[in-house]
DNA sequence: TATTGTTATACTCTATAACTATA
DNA sequence: TATAGTTATAGAGTATAACAATA
């Protein structure tokens, strides 16, 4: 006879989805798991370009933003002054990004894109476009979903 | 008279907001961004019962998913085997979670969570569903907005 | 031989404190 | 005194390879 203080439960095949009910309400969690499932396509393609995909975003932010400063950039991509520093010395010394002094203000770095910089943000435009896919959704549902993460996190 | 290619160029007072409109059409990231627009909250919150978010997750899983395995558990929050694997250690020696050799193969563990494991997940339940907050939502675009992630990441 | 899980380890990412220079 | 950015460093998170036990 079974004692279910100290025996193994008794084996059931597994279905063959999980339940998450009690995970799926929260919008952090979709949000991530969704990330997740796109990402891995979208690094593997910039990869090409040898770019990371916050590399990828940084050029693209300065190419749409110029005279943009590193307080500006990092407080929309959320990276904080020490390490954006840090990616921004990497990207300068692979060439792609220029710093100069605000003559204004001669604390804050202006950023710009160099010609490699540019021509590799063109490329990184059009591949992160195609890999940025989600085969399970209408087009209609695709615009949806953007215009209410976008609600989510503001600009 | 300036020379473009040597002067700085001639500073502007900044618009208020960014131009991120070569990157807000990627699904990959405005769910980045919203993530990490919404989950400091929860973090903060989680916190004060000793959780992380991923155990938050993990705890919910087991209890939704009685007989589940670290395999299907790891698919399911994408945490590969050796992380997964250090993960349940910390989380077994806090007293959270069993782990039993499946008798019907004793490859795979069985995961379960202790008392402390059952009480722990129902205040983490309470505590992320409110911590999970989007304000900028109306109740029923927060609800289309995780139909459509979850669409995205398929469950 | 293939699968589940573990150990060890390296690598990347993120967070914190202390600092420089400019305002 | 406050702000923009930097340096150094520690910590958390993630990835890879080699391994043990079981099927």
């Amino acid at each position: 006879m079974p004692n279910p203080k100290t025996d193994p439960p008794a084996v059931q095949p597994q279905s063959e989805h999980i339940d998450q009910s009690h995970l799926i309400g929260s919008v952090g969690y979709c949000c991530l798991q969704a990330y997740l499932e796109i990402v891995p396509n979208i690094r593997k393609q910039l990869a090409k370009l040898q770019l990371r995909p916050v590399e990828y975003t940084v050029l693209s932010l300065i190419n749409s933003n110029p005279l943009i400063n590193q307080k500006r950039l990092g407080q929309t991509i959320r990276v904080s002054p020490p390490n954006l520093a840090t990616l921004l010395d990497r990207m300068q010394s692979d060439g792609l990004i220029d710093r100069q002094r605000n003559p204004n203000d001669r604390r804050s770095q202006i950023l710009a894109l160099t010609p490699k910089g540019q021509e590799t943000c063109r490329k990184a435009e059009n591949v992160a476009a195609k890999a940025d896919i989600t085969p399970t959704l209408t087009d209609a549902e695709r615009e949806q979903l953007t215009r209410l993460l976008i609600k989510v996190f503001h600009p």
